[in-house]
DNA sequence: CATACCTTCCGCCACT
DNA sequence: GGAGTGGCGGAAGGTA
């Protein structure tokens, strides 16, 4: 498997190191029979000087880049309208993308796919901030502005900076199976593998700003009553709005269901008293709303893609 | 496992 | 006419 890190010049090297990382182990992890071969493009000679003032120095250039190509991924150009004006990058990916079966993109690299007409008709995110500027400026592609990483097709899309591991974590599951991928999530201390779908907003953030609207103060009090009946009939009562205008103004303003939230703010909960207590499962239960052992483990499978024991059981186990 | 619920979410439309 | 609101009903998906 060919890998290739398309690196812009202004990039968060975040987004070129954290994919490269995890390719890397995986192949430490394969032992004698490594799979990845890397390699980072830059798009000018000399050394890529990335938006930390740190640098790296690039296998190729675009213009002596003509290998045989498996995977491309594009990392994020932190300068937008920079890197959609300039030409060379874009006809490059445009021009190379035919022979390229699975390519994918890190934060604001979706804008270059997007440009090189990779994404049209194809679900795709970005990070949140751009989200709505990419689905303005292509409107052909199906923006998906609240997850983590987006599949569809040959087209691998991930939100902001480390969302890239995610992917890269994710098409390393897809090449050689869950366990590997796991493995090496585990070989970089990253906590847990996160599923493409989860928020890009953690829940506590986004119920922390200052100015309270009706539907900020539905979070806050979702957060502080999580062993309560939080059904969105309740919560919407609760602010005072009818339930389908409540449903309507959580989803603009929140970009997560109300019911998703609830969910997410109940899970948050329980693996934070998963890792920091040793209570048992029913109590934690209790305590974060979840009528059952069961309804937990379901929750949790769904949405964490592991059970509340095995989730303790990791976490203890990086500790040792 | 099949089944019959129940809740959530969303398009559609009407009202202010 | 446009923005905000809310009722209705059906599809999806979770629950018992």
């Amino acid at each position: 498997m060919r890998v290739a890190i398309l690196a812009p010049s202004d990039t968060l090297l975040l987004e070129v190191v954290g994919p490269y990382d995890v390719f890397a182990s995986a192949n430490e992890l394969l032992g004698s029979r490594p799979d990845y071969e890397l390699t980072v493009i830059a798009p000018d000679r000399g050394p890529i000087t990335g938006a930390c003032g740190l640098r790296l120095v690039a296998d190729r250039t675009i213009a002596d880049a003509d290998v045989p190509i498996d995977t491309l991924l594009v990392a994020g150009p932190r300068d937008v309208d920079k890197a959609l004006v300039d030409p060379s990058l874009i006809s490059w990916v445009e021009r190379r993308a035919p022979a390229i079966p699975r390519y994918g993109s890190v934060c604001t690299g979706a804008f270059i796919l997007a440009a090189a007409n990779l994404l049209d008709g194809r679900r795709a995110t970005t990070h949140w901030q751009y989200a709505e500027r990419l689905s303005r400026e292509f409107p052909a592609v199906k923006v998906e502005p609240d997850c983590l990483f987006v599949h569809d097709g040959p087209a691998w899309t991930s939100a902001g900076v480390t969302s890239g591991i995610d992917l890269a974590l994710a098409l390393v599951e897809e090449d050689h199976g869950r366990e590997l991928a796991l493995a090496v999530a585990r070989q970089l201390v990253l906590f847990l593998k996160r599923p493409g779908s989860q928020s890009q907003y953690s829940v506590q953030l986004a119920a922390q700003s200052a100015r309270k609207s009706n539907i900020e103060s539905a979070q806050a009090w979702t957060l502080d009553h999580l062993a309560s009946d939080l059904s969105t009939g309740k919560l919407a009562a609760h602010a005072g709005m009818s339930l389908r205008n409540f449903s309507r103004v959580f989803q603009a303003e929140a970009r997560i269901t109300p019911a998703r939230f609830v969910e997410a703010a109940r899970i948050d909960a329980a693996r934070r008293m998963l890792e920091e207590t040793a209570l048992p499962l029913k109590k934690i239960a209790t305590y974060c709303g979840f009528v059952t052992v069961g309804r937990m483990r379901q929750a949790f499978i769904r949405r964490v893609d592991t059970s509340p024991l095995d989730y303790r059981r990791r976490v203890r186990s990086l500790h040792e």
